[in-house]
DNA sequence: CGTTGGCTTGAGAGGGCTCAAGGCCAGTGG
DNA sequence: CCACTGGCCTTGAGCCCTCTCAAGCCAACG
């Protein structure tokens, strides 16, 4: 539903009919198949993607051959790399389906002229990368305060249902240990 | 000097006379000596810093005891709590100045007048909390890639004079290993 | 019904920590 | 000008958290 966006959009600011109209004008909206790629390094960044259903990963192959998810997206999050969106140079990371996924595409450029058009909207964007960037303050505060196992139970404790929708060796590549040592904590937690 | 902060704003977005005196208004030049809180855990956080010259760390001090440094905001960055910055719940962290340190300070309400006024800063926040995030995934990028003296070589290399400028136990704050273990690694990188 | 992808188990190893002590320098007060 | 103090850096021994590697198991799926 592109409804969806427009509801997301006017929990932060307010739109009149005609901003409407051209806002959904410049998505498109696209399905992705499960394990389906939306970007891959070296490619150039054309889109900010808005999930509508479904989940989305942002992750990157290390030196050893190991995949590393950056984050995830859940509905109503938006995912881009943001320091290659738009840029003329190439991503550094995969962007995948983790699920079957619907979402709102938007052009880069579109989005230029979207921003010029509805002024209002630049507002929801900064308001939308803040709470993002306090987001990332945060998790690197949970990265230095408890270790890998205590990551684990605190995730597993606050968000219950992320930890049984995705399959543990992602949640391990996104906690950042391996799926070993996510086998190794479960078998001590219920002992 | 003030013109320090319109010179990056103007970098982004274009400013009218009129528009450059509603904002230089808004702000409040402030000076903090070695060491000095800018702020501190639970306490309120009504201000955003632009730093002018010196330089700011935002730490936490974990279940230890231990100080761990989230990050730092050097000459024409700006610093304070994303997440609880003009929200009614306290901040989750210190902001010190780690040497003296000039910075503009603005405050949270006096800022949300000004976005009003001058929406063409809308925009310029936008594009910096976009790249302040976009700064964030890389930065997770480094930390899931390089073990920590990895890490350390790494930042060595790329930022030289970052390393001579700041003393060795807030930079193993930073990069998220003990003191002791930097000179474990400085020496063997010197044999 | 075979194959593949995901989870588990276990042994061995290593990166980075803890704790405790000592050394060096800069600033400060007498 | 000198001694003292406190802050910062270094050293070393021992240890633990987490990894690596290799194998086996189970469920899903073609």
């Amino acid at each position: 539903m592109s409804q969806q966006l427009i509801d997301h959009i006017k929990k932060t600011v307010d739109l009149k009919p005609d901003e409407l109209e051209r806002i959904l004008n410049a998505f498109r909206k696209v399905r992705y198949n499960k394990k389906e790629s939306l970007q891959r390094p070296g490619e150039l960044c054309r889109y900010n993607y808005f999930v509508v259903k479904g989940l989305l990963r942002m992750f990157f192959i290390d030196r050893k051959g190991v995949e590393r998810t950056v984050q995830f997206a859940l509905e109503n999050w938006w995912m881009t790399d943001c320091l290659a969106y738009g840029s003329a140079k190439g991503s550094d990371f995969y962007i995948q389906a983790v699920e079957t996924t619907e979402v709102m595409r938007l052009d880069f450029h579109l989005q230029e002229k979207l921003l010029n058009e509805v002024p209002s909207l630049e507002k929801y964007f900064r308001v939308l990368y803040q709470k993002a960037y306090g987001a990332a303050q945060m998790r690197t505060r949970l990265f230095y305060e408890w270790s890998r196992e205590e990551l684990f139970h605190h995730f597993n404790s606050n968000y219950p249902d992320f930890v049984k929708r995705v399959p543990q060796y992602l949640l391990a590549s996104f906690l950042g240990f391996t799926p070993e040592y996510l086998s190794e904590i479960r078998k001590k937690a219920v002992s």
